[in-house]
DNA sequence: CAACCAGATTAGAATTGTTCTAAATCAATT
DNA sequence: AATTGATTTAGAACAATTCTAATCTGGTTG
C-alpha cells in the first residue's frame, strides 16, 4: 500500500494540532496521542503527567499545565469544574453531561441526549448562555 | 410586650446554632448573622471574612473557614462548586440550581420549579444519586 | 543545508485557596 | 469561682496552578 497517505485526517495526531493551530511539538503529540487516542476521556493535569511519565514521554508539569490550557482553548478539550480546587479535562467536546463518583473523583459521561433539560430561564439581560452543566453527584449505595 | 421570648425560633441566630447542635460562640453568631440576616446568599470565605472585618466582627480567616464547613456538614449551608480553586457557600439548602456570570463570578438561584431536568439516568450499581446539579453558565452578551 | 528566531519547554519560584498545628481563650457546667 | 473540653487563632504547611526567565527547537530563510 504505498499510497498509505490519505488517512482519515483525524487520527493523526500532528495534523489534528496543526488544524487546531498549534505546533505539533514533540511534547504536544506525545500528550494528544495519549488523550485522543481511542475513547472519550476525563484527566487531571496530575494525572496525565504521571501517564505521560509511565510510558516514558518526558514532559514536564509546566507542559502538561500550558497544554491542556491550550488544547482547551483550541476547542480540542474542555474543562469540567465538579471539585474545588482540582481541574478535570474533557476530551468530549460535544454537549453531554456527567456523572461523578464524589468519593473516586470519577467522572462519567452522559449523552446529551439521554437526559433532558427543560424551561431554562432566559438568561438575565446583558447576559447569554455560554453552556448548561448538568453533573450529578453520586455517593455509595445505602 | 413582656413576653417576647416566643420569636420564631429561626430568626434568633444563637437559637438556630444550638438547634444544628453547634455552640453559640462570638464567632459563630457573628457570621450567622451575617449569613441568615435576609435573604439568600453565595458567599466565599475570603469574601465572608472581608465583610466581618469591615463590620469590626473580629474574626479570623482560619475561623471563617473552619465556621463554613462546620455550617455546610450542621446543614445550614450547602457547597456550590462552579469555579476551580474556589468554594461558594450557599444559604439556600433547598433544591435549586444556578446561574453563574463567568466574568463576575456571581451566582444566581433558579428556584427548581422553573426548570425541570427529565430522564435521568439510573445511577450505575452500587452508587446512588447525592445530588442534581444544573449550572447555566453565562457570559456577556455578542 | 546552516543560520536564525519566534514560539515552546522547563526547573524552580511564586501565588492562591485551603487546611493543619499547637498554644491561648472561652462557654458551659459544676 | 474553678474546671474543662470546645473553639479560636497566628502562622506554618499544603496542594493545585501559574509565573519567570533561561534554554531549546520547529519551521522558515538565505
Ligand atoms: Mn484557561
Ligand atoms: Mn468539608
Ligand atoms: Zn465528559
Ligand atoms: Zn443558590
Amino acid at each position: 500500500m504505498k499510497d498509505a497517505m490519505h488517512e482519515p485526517s483525524s487520527s493523526d495526531p500532528a495534523a489534528r494540532l496543526r488544524r487546531a493551530g498549534l505546533r505539533p511539538t514533540r511534547q504536544r503529540v506525545a500528550l494528544a496521542r495519549l488523550l485522543f487516542g481511542v475513547e472519550d476521556r476525563h484527566v487531571t493535569a496530575e494525572g496525565l503527567h504521571a501517564e505521560a511519565s509511565a510510558a516514558a514521554m518526558e514532559v514536564s508539569l509546566a507542559t502538561v499545565y500550558n497544554t491542556l490550557n491550550q488544547f482547551t482553548h483550541a476547542g480540542l478539550l474542555r474543562e469540567v469544574v465538579v471539585q474545588s480546587g482540582r481541574s478535570y479535562f474533557d476530551t468530549n467536546t460535544g454537549n453531554h453531561h456527567h456523572f461523578f463518583h464524589e468519593r473516586t473523583g470519577l467522572l462519567q459521561d452522559i449523552p446529551a441526549g439521554a437526559l433532558s433539560v427543560a424551561g431554562l430561564p432566559p438568561p438575565p439581560p446583558g447576559a447569554k448562555v455560554a453552556r448548561v452543566d448538568v453533573v450529578i453527584r453520586l455517593t455509595d449505595d445505602d
